[in-house]
DNA sequence: CGCCACAATTGTATTTAGCTGATATAACAA
DNA sequence: TTGTTATATCAGCTAAATACAATTGTGGCG
C-alpha cells in the first residue's frame, strides 16, 4: 500500500524560486529603486533621501524599512539622523545589469500595463 | 516673468527609473521565476510549462504573456504548438545574481511581508 | 523636565496584481 | 464543413501593495 503514501507528486517549485520572486519584488517599485540608485552614488540619511525623492517623509521610511528588511540596505545612526547606505555592492550590479537589459527593451516594457497587458 | 515658466523644479526621477522597476516587477512573481528558471534549461512548449508548473494553462499563458511583453522571452510557433525560449542569455545572468544575493538574505526576506513589513 | 528635530509606525482608503472560469482564436484532421 | 488540440484573451472577483495623514518613538538640548 505504499503507493498510497505518495498519491501526488506536485512539480517541483523550490521555495527558492518563491523567495526570489518575492527578493525581485523588492525591486520593483520606482521609489524603491530611485533609493537603491541614490545610495548607490552615496551613504544618504533619510531626510537627505525625503528631499532628493521629493516624497513625504513616511513614504520614503516605508520604503526604506523594506529595503532594510530584505537586505538591500544597512542603516547606522549617528545622533538624531539615519545614514543608509547599499548593503552589498552587488546590489549595485544587479541594478546595473537590469538597466543594461533595459536598454534593449524599454519600449517593450513601457507599453506593458499588467500580467495579462489590460487596460484598466 | 520667466522665472513663472519653471516655478517648481520637481526632484529628478528619471523615466527610466520608473522603467527599471515596472522590468524588476517582471521578475517579481513565483510562476514567471519558475518559467525562466525553466526555460533557461532549455525551450518548452506552452503545454510542456503548463505540465511543470502544474497550473492551469490560463495562468501560465498569461505569465508568458507578461514575460513575451516586457522582452524576457521570445516564442515560435511550430504548427499548433508554441514554443518559448530566453529571449536574451543576459535575462538568466539576472536570475544568478539574484539567486546570488538571495543566498545570504534568504532568512530576511522570507520573514518580509509587505513594504511596511506589517501583518494583517 | 519640556521642547524640538528626525525617523518610524500605524489606520484607513485606494489602487493594482493575479486567480479562476468562460470564451475566443489558430492550426490541423476527418 | 465539423471536430479536436493547443494556445490566447477576457470579465469578474479577491487579495495584496501602496499612498496618505496622523501618530508615536527617539535622541539631543535648553
Amino acid at each position: 500500500m505504499a503507493q498510497f503514501l505518495t498519491p501526488f507528486r506536485l512539480p517541483e517549485a523550490p521555495a527558492e524560486t518563491d523567495l526570489l520572486a518575492k527578493y525581485f519584488r523588492g525591486l520593483g517599485d520606482p521609489t524603491r529603486v530611485r533609493i537603491l540608485q541614490l545610495l548607490d552614488e552615496r551613504e544618504r540619511s533619510v531626510g537627505e533621501l525625503v528631499e532628493a525623492l521629493g516624497a513625504p517623509q513616511p513614504k520614503v521610511s516605508n520604503h526604506l524599512a523594506c529595503l532594510r528588511w530584505c537586505g538591500f540596505v544597512d542603516s547606522r545612526r549617528e545622533h538624531r539622523t539615519v545614514h543608509y547606505r547599499l548593503a552589498d555592492e552587488r546590489v549595485a550590479g544587479l541594478l546595473e545589469l537590469g538597466e543594461e537589459l533595459l536598454r534593449d527593451n524599454a519600449e517593450h516594457v513601457a507599453a506593458c500595463r499588467t500580467v495579462d497587458g489590460r487596460e484598466r
